[in-house]
DNA sequence: TAACATACGTACATGCATGTACGTGAGCGA
DNA sequence: TCGCTCACGTACATGCATGTACGTATGTTA
């Protein structure tokens, strides 16, 4: 095996590894030596690899980001219209959450909450850019008609992102009927009728 | 002062204090010093009050759990219909949460999953009687048809108190909007028609 | 008021996780 | 094939938080 297939190998099984702890215990609680022994190595493949615990989570944070993009954003962004945006992305991300790699950013959320840590700020700042496009959705879909009045796009933004994201995770994979209600907390959230969820 | 008084107010100002951090730091990054110290007084008075952090921490769950029986729980089960009683959680819920000391649930439940931790183990056990008692009320909801028909009432259950407490979260109490949209969310996981969110 | 109990502060010991320095063996170019 | 570099393992040092033992001062009871 040649010099940089091999690191690569190792680099993705430490992150994924590390992916898994994040989400199963956090960043405090989160031991590295458990990492590089559930990918297969030792501390000193993980500190050769990454500069300390700090690189490794935000790795892990951009490396989901770009998944989810790939996997829910874009998807749901190519939609026809507005409505069928939103709903696509509570239904794709439903799919998505199905492997528990997707609770690392919940997670990390709710641990750093406003605290003043890069991993928190990167947290923050993936999170602020979500919010402003489901709220420019939500402007476009109240300027053709489709999605009723209610309280400031943001804040519906907000709640939208937040309650798809808690019930998935409440849920934890409960496939098929996961899907399902995501789409219904997703209609109501923005006013629309029962009909939209199914 | 009194002894027995001076140390239920020592006592319940460390449970403050504690309650609080453990809302924003989670439990592994609670530093009792510092709980101690935002109380006004050092780990001594801590550590003479509970026998360890993990009592501590037990302690501000069993406070948090009995208050928002008496907010939240107790009210909403004296409604007189199983919609109403839901919808009603919901909005108390989201107004109960305007505290941060109620962002500790999710924290901890977030923090020890399905870990096999003292702590994780009663947020388990109140997250369990939780969901069983709104899968009641969505039962009876159904049987008399005011909610219809979708997934298992259990998986019902969870995503609606998943949701209301994601969005509730997400919207960290920008009131007054926060009640309206866990409302909606509330309607949205049920079924019904949007004009139950208003 | 004298003896005791209680509330709390202080100082020390322990464990544990991180980060770093160093050693080893396998690729890789001259 | 010789020397270098890279991937990784091992061993050590440091910091930090917990828990405990002990000291002190203020109520409390006889």
């Amino acid at each position: 095996m040649t010099q940089v297939e091999r690191s690569a190998r190792t680099r993705s099984a430490l992150l994924e590894a590390a992916a898994q702890g994040l989400s199963r215990y956090g960043y405090g609680n989160l031991v590295l030596e458990e990492v590089a022994r559930e990918a297969g190595y030792t501390r000193g493949a993980l500190y050769h690899q990454f500069k300390d615990k700090e690189d490794l989570a935000l790795a892990v944070v951009e490396w989901v980001d770009t998944t989810w993009w790939h996997e829910v954003g874009e998807p749901a962004e190519n939609q026809p219209d507005a409505v069928s945006a939103l709903i696509a992305l509570a239904r794709r991300h439903t799919v998505f959450c199905r492997r528990d790699v997707a609770r690392v950013m919940m997670a990390l959320r709710v641990e750093f909450g406003d605290q003043d840590h890069p991993v928190g700020r990167e947290i923050q700042r993936i999170s602020r850019t979500l919010v402003k496009r489901c709220a420019t959705l939500i402007e476009a879909g109240r300027r053709n008609g489709s999605i009723p009045p209610g309280p400031p796009a943001k804040a519906v933004a907000l709640a939208f992102l937040g309650a798809v994201e808690g019930a998935v995770i409440a849920l934890a994979g409960q496939a098929p009927h996961d899907e399902l209600l995501a789409a219904r907390v997703a209609a109501g959230v923005l006013g629309l009728d029962s009909s939209h969820g199914a």
